[in-house]
DNA sequence: TCACCTGACACCTTTGAACTGC
DNA sequence: AGCAGTTCAAAGGTGTCAGGTG
């Protein structure tokens, strides 16, 4: 069980900067959804499987934002960096630190799949980054998180104002991130509460609930069960003969189906074809469940409260720069050079990094040495 | 021996096309 | 013809396990 009192779980965020700076637009609110959810991980240590192939996160980040300006057009992205820079290692249940971090694998960043939209989409409804991947593949092609197993993350939000997701090193923007969405990368889960949890909440992982059908450790894996690879009525069929539950679509499915429709077309109809619905479905499965998720609305004086406030950087204006006030003493910043580049660092964003360590923070896990998008993943 | 990683597996949900009835 | 609801197969996501690796 790790401590949770242990500084070293804290992240080590920067304080945000005053809310007076001069390129300060708007006060955008950020709203982690699913936090009371998130909580519950945190409270055991979140631990989140990486596989080679990409791996769903669980929980999943879900956001809802306020405070955009309604015509102006956003790129919400995401991005995964270290909290700390430990390994650990699971010992005696419980973590312990196992010695100094490896090196940053690649570096990418997750672009939603609706940017851009304008700011009244943002904050029509909640955003999920549900099919944002994890993997430990250092080598993979499909644009999926690269992390390091047995290091803690934190996943950092970044409201981008652009037209496209190509210009948004022409865009200010804030960067958000929660203190309960720290965890730990595993390629197996170590923490045998954890799996529980995800057992409870997870609807892909009903079947392992303990009264469900064939829960693991009593499934058979030899051929006695499963002779053959089935097909998929079959195993449907088996399964169903085993639970005594007749096969029959969720209760809520089609009634789904036909409100997903329904909005389609009126949305085609309207005009205003807002692409959010698909990707509400599976988020909405996690609200219907018995937890009390209280939302955190976080507003910009409340953000320096400590306790599971997020943190919001400042809005930095990106390049070119303004011909505002800006402090002439302050850190020049470079232009993100994930345009030019592709995968792996360049020079340039090695330098763009190393202008963000020396001007602002030098925690070697601080957010801001590590670069914004230098790899894009659509 | 130990800690960690990997692939296969069974079971589940989600998705979308096809179908049916009004 | 258009709409709403239903059914079903396929795709894809899940945790667990055994075996491999260092």
């Amino acid at each position: 069980m790790p401590n949770f009192s242990d500084p070293r779980w804290n992240l080590s965020m920067p304080l945000s900067s005053s809310a007076t700076n001069s390129y300060q637009q708007s006060c955008i609110q950020m709203t982690l959804e699913n936090s009371e959810l998130w909580k519950s991980f945190h409270t055991i240590g979140t631990e989140m499987i990486i596989t080679k192939h990409g791996r769903r996160m669980f929980p999943h980040c879900s956001i809802s934002l306020s405070g955009l300006q309604p015509f102006a057009n956003y790129v919400i992205m995401v991005d995964i960096v270290p909290a700390d820079n430990f390994k650990y290692k699971w010992k005696k249940k419980q973590w312990e630190v196992a010695g100094k971090s490896e090196p940053q694998p690649p570096f990418r960043t997750y672009i939603h799949p609706n940017s851009p939209a304008v700011g009244s989409q943002w904050m029509e409804q909640s955003l999920s980054f549900l099919k944002m991947k994890l993997t430990n593949n250092t080598l993979d092609q499909h644009g999926h998180i690269i992390l390091h197993s047995m290091h803690r993350y934190y996943p950092r939000f970044h409201v981008i104002q652009a037209d496209s997701p190509h210009t948004v090193s022409w865009g200010s923007f804030q960067t958000f991130s929660f203190p309960e969405t720290v965890f730990t990368a595993v390629t197996a889960y170590q923490n045998p509460k954890i799996t529980r949890l995800k057992i409870d909440h997870n609807p892909f992982a009903k079947g392992f609930r303990e009264g469900g059908t064939h829960s693991h450790s009593k499934r058979c894996r030899s051929n006695k069960c499963s002779p053959t690879k089935k097909s998929t009525q079959d195993k449907k069929s088996i399964c169903n003969s085993e639970t005594g539950l007749q096969r029959m679509p969720s209760p809520s499915q089609s009634a789904q189906a036909g409100k997903k429709r329904a909005w389609t077309q009126q949305s085609l109809k309207t005009g205003h074809l807002s692409p959010w619905a698909p990707e509400q479905d599976s988020s909405e499965s996690i609200h219907t469940e018995p937890l009390e998720l209280q939302e955190h609305n976080y507003s910009c004086e409340e953000q320096m409260v400590p306790a599971y406030q997020p943190y919001r950087s400042v809005e930095y204006p990106r390049f070119p720069l303004p011909t505002t006030n800006r402090d002439p003493t302050e850190t020049p910043i470079h232009a993100p050079s994930h345009l030019l580049s592709t995968m792996e660092h360049s020079t340039q964003q090695q330098e763009y990094r190393h202008s963000y360590q020396q001007g602002h923070h030098s925690n070697p896990a601080d957010w801001s040495q590590y670069p914004l998008f230098p790899y894009s993943c659509w």
